[in-house]
DNA sequence: GTCTATAATTTGATAGAC
DNA sequence: GTCTATCAAATTATAGAC
């Protein structure tokens, strides 16, 4: 599972053989199809969770040491920028590439990525609220956030430039500013 | 390169085979390496530059029906929201699913979009200096901005909602009229 | 249950007939 | 120059020995 998450978050699901999962992990072949009888999809799919599972873990590592939530924000896309940086540009977003690759080809890993990406939203969102923001407006400033996170890691990795991430952290923690200041 | 261009931005460069490119488009196999020595990538590579110089003629074609940099980045994102939607969330960026897959596995093709996404990011950055705001505010602004509109793409993928493309071209067009208030 | 060998298909790429 | 037949290698998946 650590070797396919790993692989899927650098290279991509397509991109990535069984048997190179198989290698990454020292793991005789045929375990894959005794462990996840679905094949490469179901592997694939639990990956995703499990990715998720564990970005998620990030929010409140980083906002439960931050003085507000403004600030968690900007040191939120500080540390993802940084831990690009160290990686060589290789570990941005544990399932965006996925997801753009299987949106429009498999919906049970569409569907993994879409629960997942709603769970971040959702324990985004969460934080606002404690920051003080009306419900509503702290889903939807979420939304635009990662959405801003998103952007800034696709256009890091090509560039390879921290800047995308910079800016766009910039624009969100700004954002976050201006709704603590308009609710609060 | 059409079929290609359409292959790669739905479903991505690896899972696209030269054998499906080759069936799309009506054309005998051979002719791929006849018209391009360099196989798959070399392909891939002018797909990229190709679909990047299509998508940077949506810049003027949008913002010179608009009365204001603000009002034109919103319609920006609402015209993605649209295709998107109409396509059944299949066409969004061109590169940015090329763009995650290859940035750590193919220099070529990372330069590639690289290339692409500098030529947007002068392209709009151009706009709003021509909108009144300082070259260098402008500049950052559409990096920002142009991250928002990616990332908003793979939530809207994922979630088949056009939503995150509706708050990211919010919070895009609320940055673009502070910048103007405080520039101009 | 673990793992190897192999099946069936598809991949990117090439040779060479026309 | 156009196109078909085919290559070697890699793909996912399975069968079955241990």
């Amino acid at each position: 599972m650590e070797a396919s998450a790993e692989l899927f978050r650098r290279q991509g699901y397509s991109a990535t053989g069984v048997k190179q999962i198989v290698t990454a992990a020292q793991a005789p072949f045929g375990s894959v199809y005794h462990f996840f009888p679905g094949g490469k999809e179901q592997l694939g799919a639990e990956a995703i969770r499990r990715s998720g599972a564990l970005y998620l873990e990030l929010i409140p590592a980083v906002f439960d040491y931050a003085p507000d939530v403004a600030t968690g924000t900007r040191d939120f896309f500080a540390g993802a920028a940084a831990h690009l940086a160290e990686t060589d540009y290789a570990d941005a977003c544990p399932i965006a590439t996925i997801a753009l690759e299987v949106s429009s080809t498999s919906e049970p890993l569409r569907e993994a990525c879409s629960e997942v990406f709603e769970s971040w939203i959702a324990a985004g969102a969460r934080r606002l609220e404690a920051g003080g923001i009306a419900p509503e407006q702290a889903r939807e400033l979420t939304i635009a956030m990662l959405a801003a996170l998103e952007g800034a890691f696709v256009l890091a990795r090509a560039l390879r430039s921290t800047q995308p991430l910079e800016l766009a952290g910039t624009l969100a923690a700004d954002a976050v500013r201006a709704a603590m200041a308009a609710g609060g």
